[in-house]
DNA sequence: TGTACATCAGTGAACGCGCGTTCACTGATGTAC
DNA sequence: TGTACATCAGTGAACGCGCGTTCACTGATGTAC
């Protein structure tokens, strides 16, 4: 029981990892189960053997992805001075390098119309995840205003960087594409920076 | 040749209406071409004898959406004052109304993902879209700045909203998802009053 | 005005194809004695 | 240590099912004389 457990827990792994890549390159739909194991070294049958169903592979694969994603975006930031590290998780993910990552790219913007509209079974990871990658923005936000203004501002940033990588990747190969993620980033950090000044609508 | 092209002129609008229709609610792949027909009164059959493809289809369909819903978003600002025009088309597309739109609702939340993933074919109607909204919303702005300048802030608002809208549409029925379009709301009418102070990153 | 023929929008069944899932089987790894 | 048996991760073919597209056909609308 001891190297076949283990081969198991291996090719589990190799599973989600290759799920993962699939989802974020084609979706939820177009990551088909025969090409996550292929993509495993592995063939389709035993894929029951490791998940009960394709959606709780996809399930597992986001969440493992979005962790993964965080801890990149929030690496190193002690490196950095308090009132810059805002800006540098925005510059992070609105970058053309996170846009055309072909591995550990934020899965969101190639599922979010699908979890809105035909796969509404994974909002729960996807309301979990915006949650904690607000929380994480917000605690690098200036310590200006109210603790809810600045939970509203971190989630209208999430809202701008999703929406931005999503434009961007769907125009990829454009000028256009570029020219969003630069918005994006303009936008992101003069309100980052409480260059806004609140006022109620 | 008349009731008959009649007919047949009618028809192929119905079918665009309806396919407008699904394209929203399921995404692309999820509006099947047997259900756009049905959704027109019609058999799938016919169907080739108005498009030449189902892609030709959702091209149309995406363009009469997207014009359809810019003449809702920008109709009867003379009636406000300049300097919240730019507000009102924000406050319009960021609505739970909007959100919750079976008909006329914007398309791209839905179809944002597919097109960088599986359905690239649309990237045309999207490109072509992005920029006349943001045109659009750039004539509504305040002229401080330079032209560039208020192009850039267009192109992150478009970029906030269809994020904001998307993970919205997503998280439906959640407190979150009200959130998300209340914070989207307050940054971007932030940024649309000027409140940010442009400084290069 | 009527009659014979042509057109063509729409029908409904069939086509290949690829999907998620199931299942009988295999063979290397592990256990019992 | 060696042998007989048990386990179980992974295989590969098959299953229903639904898709986009094709096609022979129908019947109301239109044209010619």
């Amino acid at each position: 029981m001891n190297r076949k457990a283990e081969r198991k827990e291996t090719s589990h792994r190799t599973i989600l990892d290759s799920a993962a890549k699939l989802v974020r390159e084609r979706g939820i739909a177009g990551a088909r189960v025969a090409d996550v194991m292929k993509g495993a070294g592995l063939t389709v049958g035993g894929f029951y053997a490791h998940f009960t169903s394709k959606e709780e592979l996809v399930d597992e694969a986001l969440r493992r992805t979005a962790n993964g994603l965080r801890e990149q975006l929030f690496a190193r930031l002690e490196e950095k001075p308090a009132e810059a590290r805002a800006e540098v998780v925005l510059k992070r993910y609105l970058s053309a390098k996170h846009r055309d990552a072909g591995t550990l790219g934020c899965p969101f913007p190639a599922v979010v119309g699908e979890i809105g509209t035909t796969a509404p079974e994974h909002a729960g990871v996807l309301e979990e995840q915006v949650e904690v990658l607000a929380a994480g923005l917000e605690e690098h936000l200036r310590p200006e205003g109210t603790r809810a203004g600045r939970r509203q501002l971190a989630l209208g940033l999430v809202a701008l960087m999703v929406g931005g990588l999503s434009l961007a990747r769907a125009l990829r190969g454009t000028k256009l594409s570029d020219d969003v993620i630069e918005a994006c980033r303009a936008l992101g950090i003069a309100a980052a920076r409480g260059m806004i000044k609140e006022k109620k609508p």
